[in-house]
DNA sequence: TAGGCCATCTGGTCCT
DNA sequence: AGGACCAGATGGCCTA
């Protein structure tokens, strides 16, 4: 679909003063703008966007007026065909700001929804900030790559505290965003491993466990961030799943017809060095299940102000991060993998 | 100040 | 005819 061009320059001169009266009657509007916006609709400078062409009776009278008319290098403009429009009167004015209203209200009830559903799909992501949202671009990479990343683990039995479960998370992200997609990953795994050693367990054992873990973050002794709740429907997705039966593509090729998937791999600045954290016993650690979270499989934790610089915002920056990670950051679905290692067989068997 | 991101308005197109 | 969807245009806000 192509969208008629607006007019040249040169037009909007010619436009501006023949449309007067849309200017004029438009820019009555002032009394409906919403307080969002000193100029909601853009009434104020709309004049170079005044329809160039409304396509219908609405600009009937400007039609008429520019019947015989001169352009503005003299030339005579060509005799328009067709029946003779009828005049623009007050009450067809009165119609199309209406309608136009209307569809601006639609459009921005639409948008709301687009962006209502943007919004649920970032709490879904490996992780998860009121604060320092990804952008509806990023949020879309990261969804795309996130089910990539599940479905390697389901069908490779891949780890998810692996680089390369990290490295798919990050296949085209920017740089912010791949720091802060590993960031949550490397601090993420700590808290489930510990959650699951907890059940066999002590806590002081299971720090002394992690020390083992393969990935150098955080540390046993290092406190964790404020981990989210994996949600119900996390899980419930996942009741009734017999397992993948598709043929898994490669991450630069779409089963469905679409554009290869070519964005840039931009590995995580710090995938074992750069988040290395002060490795001390954390006697602080305050570990308490998610009270969200049904299975309790994830924890809730807290990073004591004194283990990184706390940026004046409530941003916590890990060393070597471009990338500050907003304290109230969750990182409730990445538990999804481990959810779905450690219940594999019980999904299935169900 | 430039660039990224966003919300909004807008007209065109398609569909019901 | 009217609504949904789309893409272009524009200005505001924020950050490096």
């Amino acid at each position: 679909m192509m969208t008629k061009p607006y007019g040249k320059p040169g037009d909007v001169t010619e436009l501006v003063s023949s449309l007067g009266w849309i200017e004029e009657d438009l820019s009555s509007q002032d009394g409906e703008q919403t307080p969002e916006i000193g100029d909601p609709y853009n009434l104020n400078r709309r004049n170079s966007r005044i329809p160039m062409d409304l396509g219908s009776e609405d600009m009937e009278e400007e039609e008429e007026e520019e019947d015989g008319e001169c352009g503005l290098d003299g030339e005579k403009a060509p005799k328009r065909r067709g029946p003779k429009k009828k005049k623009m009167t007050k009450a067809r004015i009165e119609r199309f700001r209406a309608r136009r209203v209307k569809a601006n209200a639609r459009e921005r009830t639409r948008m709301h929804g687009l962006n209502d559903a943007l919004d649920n799909l970032r709490r879904v992501m490996p992780c998860y900030s009121k604060t320092q949202k990804l952008s509806k671009i990023e949020t879309l990479r990261l969804a795309r790559n996130y089910i990539w990343a599940l479905s390697e683990v389901l069908e490779n039995g891949q780890s998810p505290e692996s680089n390369g479960f990290l490295e798919t998370l990050c296949k085209g992200l920017s740089q912010p965003t791949s720091n802060l997609v590993a960031g949550c990953i490397q601090l993420g795994p700590t808290a489930m491993l510990l959650t699951k050693l907890d059940e066999k367990s002590g806590p002081l054992e299971a720090v002394g466990a992690q020390q083992t873990h393969t990935l150098s973050f955080p540390s046993p002794g290092l406190p964790s961030p404020p981990y989210g709740s994996l949600e119900a429907s996390h899980l419930l997705h996942l009741k009734g799943f017999k397992g993948p039966t598709y043929e898994n593509p490669s991450p630069n090729e779409c089963s469905n017809g679409t554009p290869p998937y070519d964005g840039p791999l931009t590995p995580p600045l710090s995938i074992s060095g750069n988040f290395a954290l002060k490795q001390e016993p954390d006697t602080e650690r305050n570990y308490t299940p998610h009270p969200t979270h049904p299975a309790h499989y994830l924890s809730s934790h807290h990073y004591p102000a004194s283990s990184m610089a706390v940026l004046p915002q409530g941003h916590a920056l890990f060393p070597g991060s471009r990338y500050d990670l907003p304290l109230d950051i969750t990182f409730e679905s990445f538990a999804t993998p481990h959810i779905v290692s450690s219940q594999m067989g019980s999904i299935y068997n169900e």
